[in-house]
DNA sequence: ACGTATTATATAACCGGTTAGTTAAACTAA
DNA sequence: TTAGTTTAACTAACCGGTTATATAATACGT
């Protein structure tokens, strides 16, 4: 499916990467198609050569990113080990991979703002096909039918363990001002093991 | 401080209301005045009689806004209850206003992608100086003080509610396609019950 | 009450910079 | 040659903001 992925001198890939640093700063809407060939130093023309539109290089942008970042996922959920080890390492791969310097954060934000239509799609045949997502949520009911765990809606469980691990990503600005968390590389460090404990704590029967 | 907040014919809270949906829909960036000023019934000119800028415009709908909500929280939250009672009263305000049809998610979302400057200032005034944040985090270390609770973060612990109760109103519509959940209407109404009931039995000491 | 000055509200037409996308010609390596 | 790349120059539409002008409401001196 993937084809041309290297032109000679490797233009496309620079368009893309600079294409994913003023998506990410910028949205959609806010990006130039002139200042991305600018970063990219690559003339504008050659933008149209390899993608067809703005609005494809946004989609190709996106695509790209998230294939990356499932993959690393799943190479993560598929080591067979302890729950509460693997969950420990999900949370903490939440953060090296969409912290701070993260491109792809804003982008995913950005998309569910406007519907995150083109994530879904996205993410539909990535995660659920590869059964990313059922994958974990067996875990727990396992969990349940062994007695070890309440007995909960588990995807009612799982949602919230992504969103405590992803909404401090997105919202650390505001959180640390209202909270006043100095030392937020600190507060970030702990935050993985905080979540696990905080989950498992309140997954588990007495 | 606030004065003219209404024009004989009310062509300013039109106006107001016309840009909160554009906003909502498209972004600062993506936005544009010429539809602002259609939807609203009013001519362009109007938009900058009454405001100095789309920017302008933008900071005003935010501002107006988040005051609205704020207040809505503070009532509930200055009510004295049962700990369990009030996060699920709080739990369920967060649907009410911000589920769904609300016009202020996306635009507080795509803020925060941007980096959350302008939350952030008007959330620092609005909520840390009315001491909306500090009540709850004074429940949660009384407490901890009392036995009840374990000797967690209580900072942490805070977020991790608020962001279980938030983020899926940000992610509904990935989330209920990657796991496949075909009524969200009965998902989201137990949802807040759910939220408390892990956030309760994760911060009980045993 | 009355005429008039002042102010608030409203509109149509316009302006100039910006922006996504195009074109035609040129370069380059096999 | 020739197919894949690259460029400068171009264009048509768009868009935030302005201007000139008109009308309705209010204030005010008499």
């Amino acid at each position: 499916m993937n084809s041309q992925k290297t032109s000679k001198s490797g233009s496309r890939a620079k368009i893309l990467n600079a294409a994913m640093n003023e998506f990410a700063e910028l949205g959609l809407a806010g990006a130039r198609v002139d200042r991305i060939a600018r970063r990219a130093g690559v003339n504008k023309a050659m933008i149209y050569y390899h993608f067809a539109s703005k609005e494809d290089l946004y989609q190709k942008v996106i695509e790209g990113e998230m294939e990356r970042l499932i993959a690393l996922f799943q190479v993560q959920i598929e080591e067979v080990r302890d729950t509460e080890e693997l969950l420990l390492a999900l949370s903490e791969n939440y953060y090296n991979l969409l912290g701070a310097d993260s491109k792809f954060g804003p982008i995913a934000i950005r998309e569910m703002a406007s519907g995150g239509k083109r994530l879904k799609a996205a993410m539909v045949n990535l995660v659920a096909k590869r059964g990313l997502s059922g994958k974990l949520k067996r875990i727990i009911d396992q969990g349940k039918r062994d007695g070890r765990y309440r007995d909960i809606d588990s995807r009612q469980a799982l949602i919230s363990f992504i969103s405590m691990n992803l909404f401090y990503l997105v919202m650390a600005p505001v959180v640390n001002a209202i909270w006043e968390i100095k030392d937020d590389k600190k507060f970030r460090k702990e935050r993985p093991q905080a979540v696990v404990d905080l989950f498992m704590r309140g997954l588990e029967a007495r």
